[in-house]
DNA sequence: GTCTATACGACGATAGAC
DNA sequence: GTCTATCGTCGTATAGAC
């Protein structure tokens, strides 16, 4: 069918763009890459970009939606925090994109901003699953069960995230190494001790 | 002495520049606040502004700068943990001010931004004498002897940042209770339990 | 549906007069 | 120290070709 060629085309077209978006987030920074820029990159004029996604600050919240897509594909069929850890040490490898998301995570306390219903609907996906986890790993021990499930993945979220951002001005931060302190913690304390 | 007043003349300017950049911050949003905006809110044009700080990036580093100060001559004088959290309990009054932080946060991962190199001295700076604090009640036996100062510091410092971004998405968090969680979760448990 | 050319208003910033 | 005038760039709306 031609409508069914067509539409292939434009979903290539469109992750085409994606993909030079993030390769120019890469290599300019966030502040560098404009439209222009990278509807240059995926070789089309600003006007043919727009109109895969209107928006600049929606192009680079679809870049965040098709890395979630690709993460969830990656690591399904992983242990939860064990694909959690995995995202985090994969994020180290690409800083442009750890770029875009500190940056959007900050815009998206704009209710305006198209980040703030992506960020809040990937939230609230996000934590619920991870909840239930927490409570079943308490219930057979592995966890203090003095400490909010709730609390945990928020605190979880919210860690990953800031030390992300503290990363992109320090290199030097061990994300993975920093988040597993933070599991340990969680751990109750063996009845030998002291 | 005439270079005296001009001079004062200067200072009194650019705390009144400050101000009024806070104030469309806080009234239109980080993204909505234009040069122009802010010049007219201070009764200057945008050339005249631009005079003071440079440019509008270091005009919102200025603004953190102040913030740092009038935090550091307000909580002097109290222990540094309840500092901290009376920091983060009066920052969810002033919504504007932390979208700022989060966005020159988030911007501060490109080096060529002014907030890089505040954010990097700044976290150098916060960091030593809260470290120490923290090896001195570990020896106390406040808190657990079995995790690293340093690392404490750099989760309270992520942890807070993180959850101002959060906040700004979401404000029925309430960060001070999420913080002192955290910092309950530091406590040795008692020998009795169990 | 896919895409280009053109144009517009707003932006941050600069030069130079006063 | 502050202005006006102006610059180049930005995101994007529109009109219309294919």
């Amino acid at each position: 069918m031609a409508g069914r060629a067509v539409y292939a085309k434009g979903i290539a077209k469109r992750e085409e763009i994606l993909g030079a978006a993030l390769a120019v987030v890469a290599a300019q920074g966030y502040r560098g890459a404009s439209v222009r820029d990278i509807a240059d990159a995926a070789g089309l004029s600003p006007a043919g970009l727009l109109h895969y996604f209107g928006s600049k600050e929606e192009l680079f919240v679809a870049i965040l939606q098709a890395r979630d897509e690709h993460d969830l594909r990656t690591y399904a069929d992983q242990d939860a925090t064990a694909a959690f850890l995995a995202v985090i040490r994969h994020n180290a490898s690409v800083p442009g994109l750890v770029q875009l998301y500190a940056q959007l995570a900050a815009a998206a306390g704009d209710p305006a901003h198209p980040a703030h219903a992506y960020f809040r609907e990937r939230t609230a996906l996000l934590e619920e699953p991870f909840r239930e986890l927490f409570a079943a790993a308490q219930e057979r021990g592995e966890i203090r069960d003095d400490v909010d499930p709730g609390w945990i993945v928020r605190t979880l979220r919210v860690l990953a995230d800031g030390l992300q951002s503290a990363w992109l001005v320090d290199p030097g931060i061990d994300m993975p190494a920093h988040i597993e302190q933070f599991l340990a913690l969680l751990r109750p304390l063996p009845a030998t001790a002291r």
